[in-house]
DNA sequence: TACACTACGTAC
DNA sequence: GACGTACGTAGTGTAA
């Protein structure tokens, strides 16, 4: 331990004197804190240490005031230009992420002194930053000086020059001498060569005067004087000698240094016009991360308090406010943060210190009365807005939906550790809490069941007994604390930091507004279709049975299997690893290929119930008061960095046939708007173009050719004018092949034809593409030696398998890696859209909204009169999110519903 | 009754 | 067995 100990009130002085004055635009003086932040600045690129802390003075009146009454009693009243600097200061220090600690009744000098003598008492050693003479006496072995101003260090030798002495007799010479400013009286007639001269021949100041009084010392106005005033000699040593027995308002260990919020700092240093600290920090080097992580696991889990009290919630945000961050989780009574309603919120301002604030709990008769929203509200907004306190989320949409339906304005700035998690480790494992705590934290989460109970047993958390529930709630907002004191500070280290903040963590507030805002269906029209499609379903039930020969499930392949390859004994029958026969629609097509009208019966039932139960009813049901459907978009899930849609799931609605397309167009703009439809064309063969730097195909890209034509062209020897449907679909499902790893079995099945002829295209296109084998090795090779690959963007994508002793396995993870570098990296790019998208509209007088992403495809709803303004700034902003070595283009379009937007 | 699992099918 | 990424529904088997 390396403990950096800042002395807070007397830069402050000293820094006031040395800067010549300045003022911010709003006239208030910040010479001092500019100072403070310059200092602080240097410090943490040059003197590093493992912990630190600036330490301040709490107040005129402390223990030394009691003991001697007119100790510092005629310093005069501070300037009143450096008065509200004081406070700044402090501020400062929270935007650097430093602790700043001062204690009633305390001088700083004597925290610095206990401080100090606690990192050595563990092991370590401590630097005071410090030109005060009064400190001095505190260097020693493992403690050492170092002055703010001319950045030196100050050791024996400059004790020697101020006093004469070695440090620890600096006390002995101090009481001697005096001090006029502080009123420390010491020994009239005594100065400072007299005192180094008496105590380096006697030693202790007691010496000193037992050889006045004793008549060892030569007769004179000097051994007068020391007998005369002997006590006030004794007084004045009492009063220079540092305590160091103050207590410790934060135990040492939790002065872990951790790197500052880029936003909260830049956020500070603007408010302060402090341009110079700030284009400097951003041209330096952080200080190092694995300095940065306090020490998560110091603390139990456990002991957490339940604020029933604006007193104690009170207490709690200060502590919020002291240290510069909070960890914040909401409690609902709804896994979906659309329909959960607030029922608390847990806070935690440090490892293991954390507390839960019920809101909306149905109490026992033991129970405290919880407080009121709106008074709580009155006191957590405050903190949710203040620029200087970094609140931190595990999945902050989700918390930010809920606060905001319960009436939140703001929260900034924010952290999400969900995400900050996933973006250097997708793909490596889950990024729930729970997971999370027990991979990092080696803590395993209270579960949700053993605090609510499951099944039929499962009560809502309102009727939780508050003391769990409290428990569970405040260990939730603990554990996302430590899981960000660790995890934030490696995305430097990962190279994932611009990913998170730049794309990841502002996707946030874009995805909250297209979740809130849902997009319309008509249900009417869905109500229909269920009705007509049950019809339909029946009667072709009917058809099945009747060809069939008996009753059964049409809906169980189990049963469907039997009658088709037992009972009526059809060829070309396959059982699966569980022994039951294949029915899927592969299957069915070869049936109905050979004239087994009872095959295609099945797949026409098929479709209309996929249709029916999962899109129909399902939306139906999904749909709120007002006819629109809110999906959850899944921002930590998919292992390429994509998005995914669940509740339901939005990215799956059907397209391709013809029943397919009347679901889409179930989905419907507002009475007055249109739907924009925005499409990437081709991105993911166009980022293979790039990564794989494949000549041909970039320069395809960039004649704005017909890219499968081209293939076809290259790959099967025939003209690109005058093709023939079937040649430019093959090529195009060998260009899918080659973006989801190809083999020659699987592109073989998808095309129809045998594993060998197959193989003859695949070696016909890496002939006429050669770059892209050694894209394909290049990536697997860099998945074998790191374990991840990297998109364009530099996301890392986790492909554990990749070393699998088992071929099966490992082949799968190879194709893993080939194709998520190109799927990700369309993620990336799509992503940078949306997060530039709603500025852009706003910029442009627009008020057209995102409410879809479908991978590819950015879904707007915009007033009809605005549609093709937003179509076309859809379009630039898309096609210019991201550069890359060939163009990206975006097809638009516009219609009432989402199927004539295509 | 509740849950886990499989089979299947929809999207990009 | 089988070219990538997801999610939802229904049926089925098992456990409580």
């Amino acid at each position: 331990m390396r403990l950096v100990l800042v002395d807070g009130s007397g830069f402050i002085f000293r820094a006031f004197h040395a800067i010549p004055d300045m003022t911010r635009p709003d006239g208030v003086h910040v010479n001092a804190v500019f100072g403070f932040c310059n200092m602080i600045a240097r410090l943490m690129k040059e003197h590093t240490g493992s912990h630190l802390a600036v330490i301040f003075d709490a107040g005129r009146m402390t223990f030394r005031n009691r003991m001697y009454e007119p100790y510092k009693a005629h310093r005069p009243e501070a300037p009143p230009e450096l008065v509200p600097q004081f406070a700044l200061i402090r501020e400062a220090a929270r935007a650097f992420g430093l602790p700043s600690i001062e204690l009633d009744d305390w001088e700083a000098d004597d925290l610095i002194a206990a401080y100090a003598k606690a990192a050595l008492q563990a092991g370590g050693e401590a630097v005071i930053v410090s030109s005060d003479k009064d400190l001095m006496q505190l260097i020693r072995p493992g403690v050492t000086m170092l002055d703010p101003m001319k950045n030196v260090p100050i050791g024996e030798a400059e004790v020697a020059a101020k006093f004469g002495v070695t440090p620890d007799k600096v006390i002995e010479v101090q009481a001697l001498i005096g001090d006029a400013v502080d009123n420390v009286p010491g020994v009239r007639g005594i100065g400072p060569k007299g005192a180094a001269e008496l105590i380096g021949q006697y030693g202790t100041l007691e010496a000193v005067l037992e050889a006045a009084k004793s008549g060892a010392m030569k007769p004179g106005k000097r051994r007068d004087m020391l007998v005369e005033f002997a006590d006030n000699a004794r007084i004045s040593k009492e009063l220079v000698k540092l305590r160091d027995d103050a207590p410790l308002p934060e135990p040492v260990e939790d002065l872990a240094l951790r790197h500052w919020d880029d936003a909260v700092l830049s956020a500070f240093l603007d408010t302060n016009n402090f341009k110079s600290i700030k284009q400097r920090l951003a041209l330096s080097d952080a200080p190092r991360a694995e300095a940065a992580a306090p020490k998560a696991e110091a603390a139990a889990f456990g002991g957490y308090e339940t604020i029933t009290s604006m007193a104690a919630l009170t207490a709690l945000i200060e502590a919020a406010r002291q240290a510069g961050f909070v960890a914040v989780d909401v409690q609902t009574d709804d896994r979906n943060s659309l329909h959960g309603n607030l029922l608390g919120i847990a806070l935690a301002v440090a490892p293991g210190r954390a507390g839960y604030v019920p809101l909306g709990h149905n109490l026992g008769l033991e129970d405290t009365p919880q407080l009121l929203w709106p008074d709580a509200l009155g006191a957590l907004g405050a903190l949710f807005t203040d620029v200087a306190v970094l609140k931190i989320f595990h999945d902050a949409k989700y918390n930010l939906e809920v606060l905001t339906r319960a009436g939140v304005a703001q929260v900034a700035p924010l952290d999400d550790v969900m995400l900050i998690s996933y973006a250097q480790d997708a793909g490596n494992f889950s990024h729930d809490r729970e997971t999370l705590a027990r991979k990092h934290l080696a803590h395993e989460l209270k579960s949700f069941d053993s605090v609510a109970g499951s099944g039929r047993a499962r009560l809502s958390f309102a009727n939780v007994p508050l003391a769990g529930a409290s428990a569970f709630a405040a260990e939730a907002a603990d554990v996302t604390l430590r899981l960000w004191a660790m995890l934030k500070p490696l995305l430097r280290v990962n190279k994932s930091l611009a990913l998170y903040e730049l794309v990841e963590k502002k996707l946030i507030p874009v995805l909250t507004a297209m979740e809130l805002h849902g997009v319309m269906v008509d249900r009417a029209d869905l109500r229909a279709m269920s009705v007509e499609f049950e019809g339909r379903m029946a009667e072709i039930e009917t058809d099945i049975q009747r060809l069939a020969g008996q009753e059964f499930n049409v809906g169980s392949p189990k049963q469907l299997g039997e009658i088709l390859f037992e009972r009526m004994g059809l060829p070309g029958g396959k059982r699966g690893k569980a022994g039951a026969w294949g029915t899927d629609s592969s299957v069915l097509e070869g049936l109905a290929e050979q004239g087994i009208e009872v095959a295609q019966r099945v797949m026409d039932w098929r479709q209309l119930a996929k249709l029916k139960s999962t899109y129909a009813d399902a939306l139906i049901g999904q749909a709120d008061e007002n006819g629109r459907v809110h999906t959850s978009f899944q921002m930590a899930v998919a292992a390429t960095g994509r998005l995914s849609s669940t509740d339901p799931n939005l990215q799956n609605i059907p397209i391709r046939t013809v029943e397919g397309a009347r679901i889409r167009k179930t989905f419907i703009a507002a009475p007055g708007c249109s739907l924009v439809s925005a499409d990437y064309s081709q991105i993911e063969l166009r980022l293979l173009a790039h990564v794989a730097d494949i000549a041909a195909l970039k320069e395809s890209f960039a004649r704005g050719e017909d890219i499968h034509a081209r293939t076809a062209s290259e790959v099967f020897g025939v003209p690109m004018a005058g093709m023939d449907a079937a040649t430019r679909r093959r090529a195009k499902a060998i260009n899918f092949g080659i973006i989801y790893g190809i083999s020659a079995f699987g592109l073989g099945r998808q095309l129809g034809v045998g594993a060998g002829e197959a193989k003859a295209y695949i070696d016909a296109y890496f002939k006429r593409y050669p770059e892209i084998r050694a894209y394909m090795e290049a990536t697997k090779e860099e998945a074998r030696s790191q374990g991840y690959v990297l998109t364009p963007f530099g996301r890392r994508c986790w492909v554990p398998r990749i070393k699998d002793k088992m071929p099966q396995l490992r082949a799968y993870a190879e194709r893993q890696a080939i194709n998520a570098p190109l799927q990700g990296g369309a993620a990336d790019i799509i992503k940078q859209a949306m997060v530039k998208l709603p500025k852009a509209m706003a910029r442009a007088g627009l008020s057209a909204t995102l409410i879809l992403q479908v991978h590819d495809e950015l879904l707007l709803e915009a007033p009809d009169d605005e549609a093709r303004a937003a179509a076309e700034l859809a379009r630039e902003v898309m096609q210019g999110a991201a550069e890359i070595s060939v163009p990206l283009t975006v097809e638009t379009g516009i219609g009432k519903n989402w199927g004539d937007a295509h």
